[in-house]
DNA sequence: TCTGGGGTCCTAGGACCC
DNA sequence: TCTGGGGTCCTAGGACCC
């Protein structure tokens, strides 16, 4: 039977999510903004027809903002996580062949289906997250992943009630992909849009016809794949189980510039426990980690950016092995006289962390130490993050990032749960 | 007068995604 | 003053081997 995918898209996720527990803002523009309320990284409908752009800096925009009244978020991964996963449970009643491909959006196998009107069970979809989640999603339907996706942009453009598109029941393809530009298909970026565009491929449809031998020479199997998606043949399959990850990254830009060597081993510190708990999280033991610092690249000041790389002796998922490693990383790399505005660290060759390789010269008590992580995890889980710290940690944390807007995590915290009031 | 060829592995960098 | 974070995959080129 030939393919046939949905792609499920959160309309405005992280917008959607500041939204259902605080209904006053029903029809106002609301933005939220990326770690240390640095860029715009959502908007609802309202600021989006202000012009506000994804991406852009706040402080940019800031006079924009206050003249609308557009409500501001700091953003708060707590909540937006677990309203994905609200969202993706629901999604699963209708379809248990089912890949989430990010936080918001998610990929249904709709095969078995196919004698169903599929318009319909979309709308019923889009209705029943709507209810059960608050969150409103818009469903593409198409027999390719890449035709899926923009099915589903085409959904966005219908009436705010429907917000469904099943490419299998239009007529006119070619109309439809002729308006498209090319920028918009899955997997052409800026760089590959500028140099289609200079050869004269401005849209989906000259690209679904274009040269195989200049696209494979040009932009290699990404390309082709790309080609071969709009013209209907599938290349990526559904991909139910998620493949482990390949690393683990914790970095974060300071509030305010770090410029002591102290301060940096906090931050540090922090990332990498953080790194850590991750690691434990997924099961999985590192076996390198790089450690990287940079300074503002945005100012004139002098810049200085290094990383280092440390090979583990046996893979670890002990924050205080994984500590040690990163201080004694950092301190190789790091120089006086700069003002550091980011700094992060990276856990890759990763291993299941029950099947790490022993060392014969290896002194660690590991039982010990994977019972002391256990319960480190346990209370921190049960007591909020940061409950229980590394000394190495800091107390203070002054360089920590901002975030002056976050709303409460209202399902995820007794203490913050959102009140009604008749 | 004249510098092999073919294979593998690793890494850095570039492209993309959300 | 203020400019995100976390990923993946592909490719070219160098190192190395026989």
């Amino acid at each position: 039977m030939p393919p046939v995918f949905a792609l499920v898209d959160c309309n405005n996720f992280y917008a959607s999510c500041e939204g259902v527990f605080n209904p006053i803002l029903e029809g106002k523009p609301i933005v939220v903004l990326s770690n240390n309320d640095g860029c715009v990284v959502a908007r609802s409908n309202e600021a989006k027809a202000l012009g506000v752009r994804m991406g852009v800096p706040e402080f940019q925009i800031r006079p924009l903002l206050r003249a609308h009244h557009v409500q501001v978020f700091s953003s708060n991964y707590t909540l937006y996580g677990d309203m994905s996963q609200r969202v993706m449970e629901t999604l699963e009643q209708f379809c248990p062949d089912l890949e989430v491909y990010s936080i918001d959006e998610a990929f249904l196998s709709l095969v078995g289906f196919a004698q169903c009107d599929l318009t319909e069970y979309g709308r019923q979809i889009r209705r029943t997250v709507k209810q059960w989640t608050g969150i409103p999603v818009s469903v593409g339907i198409a027999e390719t992943k890449t035709l899926a996706k923009l099915a589903n942009r085409m959904a966005k453009q219908t009436s705010d009630t429907d917000r469904v598109f099943d490419m299998l029941a239009y007529q006119d393809r070619e109309a439809l992909l002729n308006g498209v530009a090319v920028g918009e298909v899955w997997e052409i970026g800026p760089s590959y849009a500028r140099l289609l565009t200079q050869h004269g491929i401005t849209t989906a449809l000259q690209l679904r016809e274009a040269d195989e031998s200049w696209i494979q020479r040009h932009m290699g199997v990404v390309g082709l794949r790309v080609v071969a998606e709009l013209n209907g043949h599938s290349c990526l399959d559904l991909e139910a189980c998620p493949a482990p990850k390949q690393g683990i990254t914790c970095s974060r830009a300071f509030g305010r510039s770090v410029s002591t060597l102290a301060e940096m081993e906090e931050a540090v510190s922090c990332y990498v426990s953080r790194a850590a708990e991750k690691l434990r999280g997924e099961g999985l033991a590192a076996t390198v980690l790089t450690v990287f610092i940079m300074t503002n690249a945005f100012t004139d000041e002098p810049q200085y950016r290094n990383s280092v790389t440390c090979e583990l002796p046996v893979g670890t998922v002990s924050t205080s092995e994984l500590i040690r490693a990163g201080l004694k990383g950092l301190r190789r790399i790091y120089r006086d006289g700069y003002r550091y505005k980011k700094a992060g660290v990276m856990c890759t060759a990763l291993v299941p962390a029950d099947q790490v390789q022993p060392d014969l010269f290896d002194r660690q008590d590991h039982p010990k130490s994977k019972r002391l992580m256990a319960a480190l995890d346990a209370i921190n889980d049960r007591w909020g993050a940061g409950t229980l710290d590394y000394a190495s940690n800091g107390l203070t944390k002054a360089w920590q990032t901002q975030s002056h807007h976050r709303s409460p995590a209202y399902t995820t915290d007794w203490d913050e749960l959102p009140v009604a009031n008749a």
